[in-house]
DNA sequence: GCCAACGTTGGC
DNA sequence: GCCAACGTTGGC
């Protein structure tokens, strides 16, 4: 079992909206490590779907449902997709400044690496988050 | 709206 | 294969 966090612009795809789908398909990705890291989930892996320029903050659960197969919105055989449905919405939202000032999560990959979209999330790491989301 | 960080592109 | 120019992301 592995651990993932995937951000998305809530103005673009938020929670909410993906909540809606049931199952989301994560497509549009043109980034080799993203893509990378996409590849590398299986099925029942735990992701943490965080909210990118407004929010700055992790917002819930989800899981893999599907593994990465090619992206149907491109002919580029480079790029795949996967699906995933939400597990769970936190009571408390994770937010960026939390998880910046707390030195456990000092190697965070989000915080490491701002700009890629898909970043594994180390075990230690994710319990620390969900004990954020649930006792803040 | 600005800008730092980073990825990509293309000329040489 | 290097690197300058350019585009994009995302925090601030």
């Amino acid at each position: 079992m592995n651990y993932w966090l995937v951000k998305s612009e809530p103005s673009a795809y938020s929670w909410d909206d993906f909540v809606k789908q049931g199952v989301g398909v994560w497509d549009g990705v043109r980034n080799y490590q993203a893509r990378n890291n996409m590849q590398a989930m299986k099925v029942g892996d735990l992701v943490f779907f965080y909210h990118s320029n407004e929010g700055l903050e992790v917002v819930g659960l989800a899981k893999v449902v599907k593994e990465a197969y090619q992206d149907p919105t491109t002919e580029d055989t480079r790029w795949v997709v996967v699906e995933m449905t939400a597990v769970e919405k936190f009571p408390k939202t994770v937010t960026l400044k939390q998880m910046k000032a707390d030195e456990r999560l000092s190697d965070l990959a989000l915080v490491r690496q701002s700009r890629l979209s898909v970043t594994p999330v180390k075990p230690e790491e994710f319990d620390i988050i969900i004990g954020l989301a649930h006792e803040g």
